[in-house]
DNA sequence: CCATGGTAACTACGATTGTAGTAATCCTGT
DNA sequence: ACAGGATTACTACAATCGTAGTTACCATGG
């Protein structure tokens, strides 16, 4: 079946998609101060090859118009954490989400109100969307 | 901080080291053959490099006081994952480890139901522990 | 005793990753 | 009109990955 997103993205690859979301739109300057901001200096060139990239692959648009470029996500970010996730669940726990949630709790990365909390929200949202669907 | 395990394995070694805690201890052959029963058909020479890396990342021991070497995982399964699971909730969902279940939820990988089942789990094992500790 | 099959050590090799340099071009202010 | 900074395109390059071949050894069965 085909990915809803993309081909695998690298973790460099990811850090850049993220900027480039916090950002919505923008050029190599604008995604490269991004990451600045959160702590990542990279060359100039360096984050142009990234999301040269990520354009082979699909993962983002980039309008050539006018210059400078202007590059966009070509997925929302939900979906391509999404994949990413399906894809580790797979991998490392042998699709046993289930194992996962429980070694969060153990090693209470996630707490039990965390938890119940979740549950909760979940069956909030159910609710809601009930009618629309 | 130091990771509870040892530095990074790949993909590859990790799929290596899931056949090596399934025999427990063995030799390159015995690793060979419980991939193969997982569908995972690699050349002897392979299972050997992928062991001799992990090896040097000390993620396995092996014996050679008499050949064929034995190898043995250095590790607990349950720490390896953990440590990964770590590093992903990290480096993909910025630690947000609640966000990341709620993927889970909405994706149906897992449903409500199985998240009321692991926080019963969890209750029970604190309560069963409670003595202990 | 000697060939053969299993085993270990070392080498290989193209692809990918993370990071960046260089060359060429294009505005823009003086 | 030109120098300099911004921008893009192309190239680089060592490290790691996934996969495996080659060489050499050694024990065992015939």
């Amino acid at each position: 079946m085909p990915r809803a997103t993309s081909p695998e993205l690298t973790n460099a690859e990811l850090r850049v998609l993220k900027a480039l979301w916090q950002v919505e739109r923008g050029s190599v300057a604008d995604v490269r101060s991004e990451l600045a901001r959160r702590g990542q200096e990279l060359a100039y060139t360096t984050v142009m090859t990234l999301l040269g990239r990520l354009a082979t692959k699909r993962a983002v648009l980039v309008d050539k118009e006018r210059e400078p470029f202007v590059y966009s996500p070509a997925h929302r970010k939900e979906s391509v954490l999404r994949d990413r996730l399906r894809e580790f669940v797979r991998e490392v726990f042998d699709g046993q989400a289930d194992s996962l949630v429980l070694n969060l709790v153990e090693d209470e990365t996630l707490t039990r109100a965390e938890l119940r909390a979740i549950e909760r929200k979940i069956a909030e949202a159910e609710k809601a969307g009930k009618d629309k669907k």
